[in-house]
DNA sequence: GTGAAAGCGCTAACAC
DNA sequence: GTGTTAGCGCTTTCAC
């Protein structure tokens, strides 16, 4: 039983292969009846489009862009990686991926960034502040064409094609239940930080441990939340100051990055072993302190996964392919000491 | 800059058609110098192969084979499904899937399975017993040309391309640190199940779980490992059996499967409560007993994503393609209540 | 409404 | 050693 191709089924059908290829591809201009004899016969012969001669023949590339924060954060700078191997990769398929680094804390600033690639690309994937002018931006590249997917923090009334990216409530809801449970039954304080309060992904995962803790841990008090900025200096100006004014501190929850500060405050308290602690992200120093004991569980995205489920996103929607739900459902990733993968040879890691 | 064809690079390079994909597919034929020259013609216009004209042209599918375990765990079945679906999404792709079902536990009968295989695929997945006979047949599939993976359950010492599955050591230690840590404290019994002790997962899983139990927590004393045929009648005898001989039973880690039997066995005791239950695979039982309270964490291993991975792993060797390491390294998720992913809703879940 | 025909970028015979 | 050429299965003008 050879494959079937368009040929067979024009063949069999009776008409010529433009009739049959307006009908695969729903183009005006075909008689109903036509059409309807055109299915029976695809179905009958169990035809089935062949993707590669499809691109071929079609020609045409994709241009995707990621717009991703400016600056040092380790997590980011891992996504930029991964979408660089990840162009590189998908070069062969006929798509080409730019990275544009702006500024997201400010609304003005990215939704400016975002106008100008209008007519420039035909995929968008960024990280957005979710702020009115964004909205915006992102509704008008939308009506120009462009498939926009959000990255790591939503934008929920946007017109984006999809959010590629971890529910941030569930993530802040499993570092409590974890903190609480690895506690183990002592009564005291809990830090909380967070980077900045005005991407929502940092919100979210304060609210679901809040949430937890308040519901399972009530003889834990979370103390208020601290921005954190994401930088290591201002994180361990924090968590130096929490410590020394509350020795019944027992867990930090950092739901955002500089997670370097809190270990080096920690560390410099001597007090490392009665806080339990748990961060996001895997970084290398995530990674390192997790191995060594002074982090207790990271929560995790993988970046990787992230970057290409989002071009799998893009270049399907532009292709009018189905996504498969699973694969492009980005898991909530619980790393302990016992189960951190192990460092990928090349720049690319995670699955 | 529009791309760059082969023809582009044989104009350029004053050489025809024939001599450049020579070249590029390192087939013989072409004087040392000329191949130089093409080479840095390719190299000064950036050509990138176009994939989709490489399957066009070559024109050949390819038929993969996946032989799974029979029977009606929940994990295979799931397995299964998977393999059913990623199948017909690969279609458009030129790549033909089937499955197999033998009992995999019977070496001799899996070595026949795969001894039948040779020349009529050109590449198997497997879940495969570690034995003489199962080795010794992989090595003559690979001989005769055939791609191979071994799949969930390694066999080391074959000539396989690629192992797809988790390292189960390391989830045997995730395991024992989650359950030490669980218990809070307590002293006491710990019951440790293993589904059969001849596939390697499952003894892998003991060994990383006693290993860490042992140099951990030395409160905690763990009970000999009982066999439970991955059922769970069986599993719920072994169970009833631990909770009435131990009083002090603090907690049960189930490495394989049947762990309805072992919630069944628990709830009839009533001591549900005071016991910390850790099992493998996220199944909708295990699910729904993780959101109910009664199983405190799963260590899952995501079959949609083993299964795809197998397949783009045996891609990559017909097609002479570097795979990307990451993408193929398969995770040890721990699950909590608080991030079981949202039931995917079709067949297919997990990334 | 429908069909004929010229490619898309590569591969593989076969000829020189 | 190297070049010519006829496709692979689809899309897309353009003609009828």
């Amino acid at each position: 039983m050879a494959r079937m191709t368009l040929q067979d089924v024009a063949r069999t059908a009776g008409v010529s292969l433009a009739t049959v290829d307006r009908v695969l591809n729903g183009r005006p201009g075909v008689n109903a009846d036509t059409a309807a004899r055109v299915r029976a016969v695809m179905q009958s012969l169990n035809y089935r489009p062949d993707r590669a001669a499809m691109r071929l023949a079609r020609g045409t590339g994709h241009r995707f862009c990621f717009v991703l924060p400016k600056g040092n954060n380790a997590f980011m700078l891992a996504l930029h990686r991964e979408v660089l191997d990840a162009g590189r990769r998908f070069a062969a398929d006929r798509v080409d991926v730019d990275v544009l680094e702006v500024d997201v804390f400010d609304g003005e600033v990215l939704a400016d960034a975002l106008h100008l690639l209008a007519g420039r690309v035909d995929g968008v994937a960024t990280v957005a502040l979710d702020h009115p002018s964004v909205r915006h931006a992102i509704d008008e590249l939308t009506l120009s064409g462009v498939s926009v997917v959000t990255l790591v923090s939503d934008v929920p009334n946007a017109s984006r094609t999809h959010y590629v990216g971890i529910d941030n409530v569930a993530a802040g809801r499993t570092a409590g239940s974890l903190l609480g449970r690895f506690v183990g039954g002592r009564k005291g304080k809990v830090g909380l930080i967070a980077g900045s309060l005005a991407l929502r992904d940092h919100i979210e995962r304060q609210m679901g441990f809040e949430q937890v803790l308040g519901r399972d841990f009530p003889e834990l008090d979370v103390l208020p939340v601290r921005e954190g900025r994401d930088e290591d200096e201002q994180v361990e100006r924090l968590v130096a100051g929490l410590l020394s004014a509350h020795d019944d501190l027992v867990g930090v929850y950092n739901a955002g990055a500089g997670t370097g500060g809190l270990i080096a405050a920690l560390e410099a308290s001597g007090r490392g072993g009665e806080v339990v602690v748990i961060a996001h992200e895997l970084t290398p120093a995530s990674r390192r302190h997790l191995l060594r004991g002074t982090i207790d569980a990271v929560i995790n995205q993988n970046p990787g996964h992230e970057v290409r489920s989002a071009i799998r996103v893009l270049l399907a929607a532009r292709e009018g392919m189905p996504i498969i739900t699973g694969q492009e459902q980005i898991r909530i990733d619980v790393f302990i000491r016992e189960n951190v993968p192990a460092l990928a040879d090349g720049a690319a890691q995670g699955g």
